[in-house]
DNA sequence: AAATTGTCCAACCGCCTAGGG
DNA sequence: TCCCTAGGCGGTTGGACAATT
């Protein structure tokens, strides 16, 4: 059986864009806003898979994206949120106003990362790393290594749903023995205007 | 100056889920 | 209830550029 490819490959371009697919796509969705991707490539006269059109507009051309480096507000409100929330790179963005999942996860993987280990802080379970390697009471284990509540193993976090309940949630798991900071985490983890998900962006 | 190695990030791939028929 | 499609997500890749030898 298998999936039907997303779109004519054979007739697709691939690989960097150029400043007139750019300037198609802007001019498209200026025109008629974001939505059936699928369709859009024709409709704007783009040699390109519609999936290829979403990300591009998402990552690069929405007008509110900030571009630049991060603050160093911005990176510690990702390590906060990447504790309670895994690689929920979305969910992540979502609470920063400006930034896309993609370059919140290059980011991680490129600098954040980086920065934990030389902190002696295990960037996925997000403890000191000699910590992190030792369960030492079964019992206890998920206060022991958060990791297990809020994973890519738990539901919350492979539904690909997971919402400000979940987020709730994960963080009384993650405070269980700390309960002081959830409530500075509440209020905390969104920077700017504090409106959410920027997803619903229409020009 | 040229070659090699490392870093960064835009873009692609494949899978999952929601929603409609 | 099942099947199909489109949209969305996270992981990974590859090319451009910078730093080093």
């Amino acid at each position: 059986m298998g999936r039907s490819p997303c779109c004519e490959k054979a007739h697709t371009n691939k690989g960097a864009w150029t400043k007139e697919e750019d300037q198609h796509l802007i001019d498209y969705i200026r025109k008629h806003g974001e939505g059936c991707w699928r369709s859009l490539p024709k409709a704007a006269g783009l040699l390109r898979c519609g999936k290829s059109c979403r990300l591009r507009w998402i990552n690069y051309l929405r007008p509110d994206l900030k571009r630049g480096n991060f603050t160093e507000e911005e990176v510690e409100l990702i390590i906060k949120l990447h504790s309670l929330l895994g690689n929920k790179w979305s969910l992540i963005a979502g609470r920063l106003p400006g930034r896309t999942d993609n370059e919140i996860k290059n980011y991680w993987n490129t600098h954040i990362k980086r920065k934990l280990l030389s902190r002696g802080i295990d960037p996925q379970s997000h403890r000191p790393i000699n910590a992190s390697a030792v369960v030492t009471d079964p019992k206890n284990n998920a206060a022991v290594n958060p990791k297990t509540e809020y994973s890519s193993d738990n539901g919350a976090a492979t539904s690909g749903t997971t919402t400000d309940e979940d987020l709730r949630q994960n963080g009384d798991c993650y405070h269980s023995n700390d309960n002081s900071g959830l409530e500075e985490l509440n209020l905390e983890l969104t920077l700017g205007s504090g409106s959410g998900s920027q997803r619903s962006f229409v020009p």
